[in-house]
DNA sequence: ATTTCGATTTAGAATTATTCCAAGTATTGA
DNA sequence: TCAATACTTGGAATAATTCTAAATCGAAAT
């Protein structure tokens, strides 16, 4: 399945001054397996399927190392863990604050314009939507 | 200062089911008097200048009532403490990675079309724009 | 003004998410 | 192969927040 991410990866790891290891292609693999947005937890869970010796520590690390090499995106939902994404194209998080799923949206074709004032430099920016899934639309939100 | 304040207080508050407290008037009274987006933690510092026997759990629960009856929004700024701000105007939030000062960008006049795909609703949205801000535009960011 | 009942406050314990640490292991370059 | 350094591991430590139980307070009805 990433016989093609492999060399990515590897490179990609390289650049950024990082080593490439078994365990970061693990984490790497659990990332690109299911895009649900886990959390370090739920990746470490996954992660021990297959590598039943990885730690804690070292899925923070490689999540770390993968975020920092442009391999993936630290996605934050108002507090609580988290949340880890291989999506590396323009896109923005819908949030479904009734099951709590996460879904990337699609950002291509938006004219962002925010008017920043005077000498305010950009670097990067996060938009999150939060609301109800499809699934959800029907249902009433138990949170209230 | 919050003589006009006051009233809106206690007014929102109990439309939200919550009492009306000096704690949470002192609380509130923070959040108004300096507008720089404080943790949870520097909240509790400058109430208890007024308020020596506030306590931290209670700083806590009463900026949840405020958030929860619409006088303060919570903001995330990725991991760290949350913040608050008592600007309920549409605003969103650039964030220094160099200072870590957080400042309200004005979004009015915005014409926001993210497309959503079919049965998603959303309720509310958060843009958070990471650079740097005016006095630090100068400066190398110590973050690399 | 007094009673009453539920909301609120408090201090501290508990929990959650994450980072730090020290020791052993693996990887890369000479 | 050997040295230097990065990485992994398990566990301790930390930071932020939530929970808990008991005391207190506030609002509404007497």
């Amino acid at each position: 399945m990433n016989k093609s991410e492999d060399k990515s990866l590897n490179a990609r790891l390289a650049t950024s001054g990082f080593r490439f290891t078994p365990q970061r292609q693990e984490v790497y693999d659990v990332l690109l397996e299911k895009r649900d947005h886990p959390t370090a937890e739920e990746v470490f869970i996954r992660a021990k399927r297959r590598m039943p010796e990885i730690s804690m520590a070292t899925v923070y690390n490689c999540l770390d190392a993968l975020v920092q090499s442009g391999l993936a995106r630290q996605v934050t939902v108002d507090r609580g863990a988290a949340r880890f994404c291989p999506n590396m194209q323009e896109h923005c998080h819908f949030f479904c604050d009734t099951c709590h799923g996460v879904f990337d949206i699609d950002l291509s074709g938006e004219t962002s314009a925010v008017a920043l004032p005077p000498k305010f430099k950009a670097t990067r920016f996060e938009i999150a939507i939060h609301g109800k899934c499809p699934a959800c639309s029907g249902k009433s939100d138990p949170n209230g």
